[in-house]
DNA sequence: CGACGATAGTTGATGCGTAAAGTAAAAACA
DNA sequence: TGTTTTTACTTTACGCATCAACTATCGTCG
């Protein structure tokens, strides 16, 4: 291998230090591109990748949650949260409820609009996941999907 | 595969749709846990990734560079480029100079202090990726670089 | 020359990620 | 009972991504 595909892409003279750096680049470069993808597809509805998650794990658990329960599912810092759920909540998609047994928590529910909107972005969101990763094959994705998790495998969620 | 990791993770009730979009979720989680671990990095001198990167390529092409050529070389928009270059140069890492052939352009070139910077964190970049990345072998570097240059080769730099 | 479009970069508005600091309520403890 | 600690969230401040709109300069063509 004298240049990687990568190598040329950045226009980088170089070669990588090492195969971990050369891998770490590729994935963030991945990464940022099917973000791209993916930001494009939810900003045609008005909503951003951010917003679009928290409407999918709200549905996904099938009822109202509090905050940091969203939080912890997402890959996310808490005092975003805040903001975020102020603007879903200004367009309607869910709703903000204090707890009235624990008066610190506050629950946060899919509104029927919100649960229209995630409905009408089923069907372009998965075929946006396979245009853009239909080209592998399943042993491939399964393979790509295993190497991830190893990687993550030597992050611990609560290090430091 | 009953369950996942990644869908432990998630807390996830059902299963993914697919392979596609399972890689995909892997993708973009494993992306965040290693940015989160650059930036913090990063911070502790001072700099965001995107600050570092920029600083990295410069040096990487050995000579000053218009700003357009430095967003190409980055995941990164124009209008963006700006204030990162403002922020550099208040730092005083980077310099600002206008070409006298075509005024258009403006050429950003390091500062000895801005290299001396990039020398600091080399070795920690360096035991970073080896940290997060050095528990795959050689073969399953290379496989998940395959993998990811291989997602890409469907995401050409300029469509729509 | 003068109008035209292309190129290089900036500005402004909105949204999100991050850290640090603050508030309010519940739990733990003396 | 009163005090401290923890928990759940909010606020503020800063940096960056994105889009739309703008400025300045260059090249070109009539």
């Amino acid at each position: 291998m004298t240049h990687s595909r990568l190598q040329k892409e950045l226009k980088k003279k170089s070669p990588f230090d090492s195969l971990e750096q050369e891998a770490s680049l590729n994935l963030m470069r991945t990464n940022d591109q099917l973000q791209n993808r993916f930001g494009r597809l939810f900003r045609e509805h008005g909503l951003t990748p951010s917003q679009y998650n928290v409407l999918r794990i709200l549905r996904g658990e099938g009822k109202r949650l509090p905050c940091l329960e969203i939080v912890e599912r997402m890959v996310q810092v808490v005092p975003a949260m805040t903001g975020l759920i102020d603007r879903l909540e200004k367009q309607e998609l869910v709703t903000r409820e204090r707890c009235t047994e624990d008066r610190r928590i506050i629950y946060v529910e899919l509104t029927p609009k919100g649960l229209q909107t995630l409905k009408v972005l089923d069907a372009p969101v998965k075929a946006l996941h396979q245009k853009l990763l239909g080209h592998l094959n399943q042993v491939e994705l399964k393979e790509l999907s295993r190497l991830l998790e190893k990687v993550r495998a030597s992050m611990p969620r609560s290090e430091e």
